[in-house]
Formats: C-alpha cells, structure tokens, sequence
DNA sequence: TTATAGTTGACCAAAATAGTTGGTTATTGC
DNA sequence: GCAATAACCAACTATTTTGGTCAACTATAA
C-alpha cells in the first residue's frame, strides 16, 4: 500500500467522474481542464483503471469514460492499488528472503500496519467522499475525538 | 501524507528500537544488520528522527540511539512525518492558485480524505504495534468487519 | 468522410529514493 | 594518552518513479 501523488491524481479523476458523469460519458480532456492534470497522464492512469475495472470506454465523439458501476461499490483502496500496480511484497513477500526471528517480527508488525491501512480504505466509497461534501466545519470536534476514534478502529479490525 | 518505502524503513527502525532499545541505546550498525536497510541509509533518516525529537542519541563505544519517550507516546504518523518532512501543501495549499468551484471542490475532498488517513496513523503508537505481536491470526473476523469498522471511523471521525 | 476521442507505445527530463564514500567528532576502556 | 567505537556530516552516484511529450493508430457519431 503507498500513497503517493499519482494515487492522488487517480483518486481525484474518479472523482470528477463521479460528480460529473452521471448523465453522459466524460472526455479526459475535460478532467484535465478542470482538475489540471495533462491529458497524456490522464490516459495513463485511465488505461490502469480500466485494465480493473474501475471505468469504462466509450470511443468517438461525445465519448470519454464512466464508472464502471456505481460510486458506492468503488473503493478508495481499490483506485491506488489499480495505478500503482505494484501489489509488491514489501520486501520479501512472507515466502521469501526472511532471515532470522527478528527481521520477520518487525516486518510482520509491518504488514499488519499496512494490512489496517488498506482496509481503512477500502471501506471508503466514491459515494462516502462525495456526500462528505454536504458535511461541513466538524473540525473542531475533529480534533477531540481523533486519538480515540483511531484507537477504537485499530482493536475493532 | 505520503506513504513510501521510506517512511516504512523509518517506522521498521523504529519499531527495532522499541523492541530492542529497553536496556541499553541500540547502534544503527545493528539495525542495519537486523533489518537489512543500508547504514548510511539509516543516518539520514536518523538525523531527520532526532530533529523531530523521536529518539536521543549517544555516542562513543556502547552508544547508540534510544526512543526519546515512552512507545506509547511516539506515533506512526509522527515518524512518517518527520522522514518525509515535505509537509507539502498538496497542490495548492487551501489558500494557493485554485482556479474554479468544481477543482477546489474534488480537491478538499482529497484533503478531508487525506486528513483521515494522518488522523487514524495519529492514533496508532508503537506500543500498539509492539503489542499486537501477541494478537494472533484474527483475520478471519477482519475480513467480515472490515466495512462496518471503516465505515464507522469515517463517520467518527 | 471528417472530426472526435480512446488506445498504444516509444521516448524523455526532473525529482525522489536508495546507497556510497570519506571524512569529523565525542566517548569509553585499556 | 591512545585506540576503538559509533554518532555526525556532506558530497556524490545510481536507480526508480513521476509527470509529461509525441506520433501513430482505431472506433464511432454526425
């Protein structure tokens, strides 16, 4: 799981697919104009998601891309994983090149951070971010409630 | 927030320390031996660790590094921080060159989304982590509680 | 049949990551 | 005092990733 910038690009294209192609296909060339990202980065990342099924194609004029199904059976999780690609073994990939007790424990604490990472995000859906939008100014409770709400998710999981 | 192979070295050192550092400071030579991460590799990030004031350092024979406080009290999201150390405005920093309504809006929510992520590694220390050693194979139950769990946390938070 | 827009692949520059080399300074034990 | 240890520091190199360009396609709607 890494969280870079390209996974951030990726995250908000589809987003702008999901604000704004509900009635008809959208062009990459709209994206780029509005999220200002250059349209052959665009097609990059959008070869990606649709080699996973994240959207799909419509060719010709009037064209452009969709969701591949509805926003809030996509998830944030799955958007990073599709342009990075690297499903990588962090390593060595549990199998591999371990070599004594102590390497393996702290690379086992490791992938288990990892592991909560990506579930935190795979249960956020396009939809979840986009309805967001409606909820406004909670970040003073924001601050009071972090420490305890993220402790409660990483013994709950 | 980024998340990248450096910051995993830097949290993999760190979790050696609190694993291996109760006694007596631990040198990066045996780190880098345990670990397998290369020793001028781990001066740099050590030098970035000890500005941020996450471990204190001892030098000369027997010397080495120590956690600058309690395990409980260092957080995964403060050392990933501190090795990135680009506290990088992502794009435009809230106040920079958003040009209209619709990039501003997919952009904050990349930033709620962002924030989330910051907020739940806040929450995880590396006693959290260290302790977890003793939970075993609970991935069962992971999986059927993944989305409620997340989704809550995000609802939470 | 022409303009639109996706598809593919080769290529490139800049930045970040990862590691190397070669020192210096502080401290400990002999 | 003197060697050994290990932090500290800076400059330099190699590799990978990022972000982008260019050119040549193919499908399709008007």
């Amino acid at each position: 799981m890494r969280l870079t910038t390209k996974g951030r690009y990726a995250v908000t294209a589809m987003l702008d697919l999901a604000l704004n192609g509900t009635a008809r296909p959208v062009s990459l060339a709209d994206i780029s104009g509005r999220q200002d990202i250059s349209l052959s980065y665009l097609e990059q990342l959008f070869a990606k998601l649709r080699r996973n099924d994240l959207v799909t194609s419509v060719r010709g004029p009037g064209g452009g891309y969709r969701l591949s199904r509805a926003g809030d059976e996509i998830f944030v999780a799955q958007i990073i994983d599709a342009v990075n690609e690297t499903v990588d073994a962090t390593g060595c990939g549990g199998t591999a090149d371990c070599q004594q007790g102590e390497v393996c424990l702290t690379h086992h604490l490791w992938c288990d951070l990892s592991d909560q990472i990506h579930n935190f995000l795979s249960g956020i859906s396009l939809s979840d971010l986009v309805e967001k939008r409606e909820v406004q100014s909670v970040s003073a409770r924001q601050n009071a409630r972090r420490h305890q709400s993220a402790t409660l998710a990483l013994t709950e999981i």
